[in-house]
DNA sequence: CATGAATGAGCTTTCATTCAT
DNA sequence: TATGAATGAAAGCTCATTCAT
């Protein structure tokens, strides 16, 4: 029985032509015709990878997290010590933000709106375990503030997620010398 | 001969509805006939006191936007101490989104996504300028950080969003505790 | 408040709409669009007199169903005697199916169908009542055979819808001299 | 070399799957992708074994009626006595309907709506010749009413559509004992 | 022969907006 | 002003059928 397979390059440029299309224009403007038309198949295609509107936009979250979550950790290892372990994951985050602006955004818009599943965010969040372990051991080593992780998060990461937008959207670019004054601002709200 | 005019209730039980449908459904799922229904008035009505759907979140953003000013610097005056101004600012900021999370979280949404106008969007960005102000005095003076106002809202600031976006979603609390422990990372993040 | 209401000419032109193309075509092939078409009125407009597609169809089965009943049993009372009510109401029915041939053919296929809700089809059985009814006195005379009302209608009155359907298709009409053969054939299959 | 043909089991199992699904959906809710779940094979292969879903159905209706009208003349031969006759077929009618309920409902579907071409309808009606014949014998004899075989078919065999219809629906039996009083109707209608 | 992917056409339904009163 | 009816356009999605292997 030999038979055409699924083209992992459809999927890929549905969920391109998705990031693409939400990004600029919102998810109330991007409809399934123009995601089919960018991204080169016809409407019922998407059907074939994908069970409907909801879950194109769930899968499309679940992997540019996990696709970020990936860099984030690059070059980290657990046995590092907390602050050098938390420069290089703050430094992954930060170029990141700053080389893919578009699924930077997107994380944004997914996170401060309901277009995705609650599951799926709950999924989602679980790619930032190693940074919550490396901050329970910060604490045990007397170097991390004793709060909840929402709080060191809301401090040490979340401000990165403004300043993308803002260089996006205004004249203000993170470069160099920025980048270690935020970063400086990062750690100083968060250490001891 | 009685002159009927536009009646202020009904515009603002429209942007209530708005405000209420969008934060609960998204912009692709709070239709103007949902809205209609919410505020017990017919869809045309709407078009007698907005222009289109568009206009009708543009409004709702900047009104909200500046009823968020307007509680954001209660009690605050220009001959305050920068640190003293700042703390109350910071403190205004933070009760208000507490008790105002629709409020906040629509405003979140807004500042997130291709959903405002990019006029309407800058129209909003005027309420802060006060803030903006203390931090120059702040600098002047040798309080504050010299560096961009990009960077001081990013970590003085938007945390705040994100511990009410956890607030409303996980189980987080912002108490008094952890309030004084926010603002010190806040101020930490600015202050020299 | 002064306001348009909904007409009831063109609920009822799609009603007549839907009926004529689920005759010729099928509920299949019987498209929301081709009806609004036939009845002259947006697609959009459908939905505001019917929920959806099988409501329109349940509505128009309860309609004609109970117009068909109207007809059978005018003329008709409870105090004739039995043989000459039965006559008059196979009559009427006999009558109806000659002239509303549209009527008679949707009845059938909503009959022979799962295109009917259960629930509607429970509620267009109803519309019998008063047959049953003088079924069960002429039993109790002694003048009916003693058994289910099933088996009496099959043999009394289902054998016209055959009849009205080969007349529709075939070379066949059901003329006077026809009607009082099955007339006779009809009673003599009740009649003790 | 190994030549392989088309298999009659795939054949036969795309039959049944079209008949169960029709049956308790419909033809309208009867999709060519649920057929081929249903027969396990692929979309692609019911093209193989008919031309498209018209002739599917067309093929369907002629081998359930060439079945239906097998059984319905079993034990039967034209040198019987007509009364003898009749009541062969009649019973081989009954039991069918009461032993098939899915074949005879997809025929009485059939029957009712414009599901099939004319063409196949016509076909299918050649399969009752040996009844019409057996009735233009008994008119010679004397013994069966002189009319045409329209009102025969209406009052002698129509009415056990209904019953089976009835026995699927509702809470009714074809018992012996109805059978038989049933019979009398049957013959009490058609006989002279 | 047999397949699962692929598709254009078309489905039902919803939408933002306008009409007529 | 205010309305519910009305609508063209377009949404998400499914379908019968074909393609490429």
């Amino acid at each position: 029985m030999v038979t055409r397979v699924k083209s992992p390059d459809k999927r890929k440029a549905l969920l391109k032509a998705t990031l693409s299309l939400v990004n600029n224009n919102g998810f109330h403007a991007a409809p399934m015709s123009k995601i089919a038309k960018l991204a080169n198949v016809s409407p019922a295609t998407i059907y074939i990878y994908f069970k409907n509107k909801q879950d194109l936009i769930n899968q499309l979250y679940l992997e540019v997290k996990s696709a970020f979550s990936e860099h984030a950790f690059q070059n980290f290892s657990e046995e590092m010590p907390v602050k050098k372990g938390f420069e290089i994951i703050w430094n992954n985050i930060a170029n990141y933000k700053i080389d893919q602006p578009e699924e930077s955004n997107f994380l944004s818009q997914c996170d401060n709106t309901p277009m995705i599943d609650e599951k799926s965010r709950q999924e989602g969040l679980k790619n930032i375990e190693p940074l919550l372990k490396l901050w329970e051991r910060g604490k045990s080593e007397g170097i991390i503030k004793d709060v909840c992780p929402y709080i060191l998060y809301a401090y040490a990461i979340y401000p990165l997620a403004f300043l993308m937008t803002a260089q996006q959207r205004e004249d203000f670019e993170l470069k160099e010398d920025l980048k270690a004054i935020a970063f400086q601002a990062a750690w100083d709200s968060i250490r001891i």
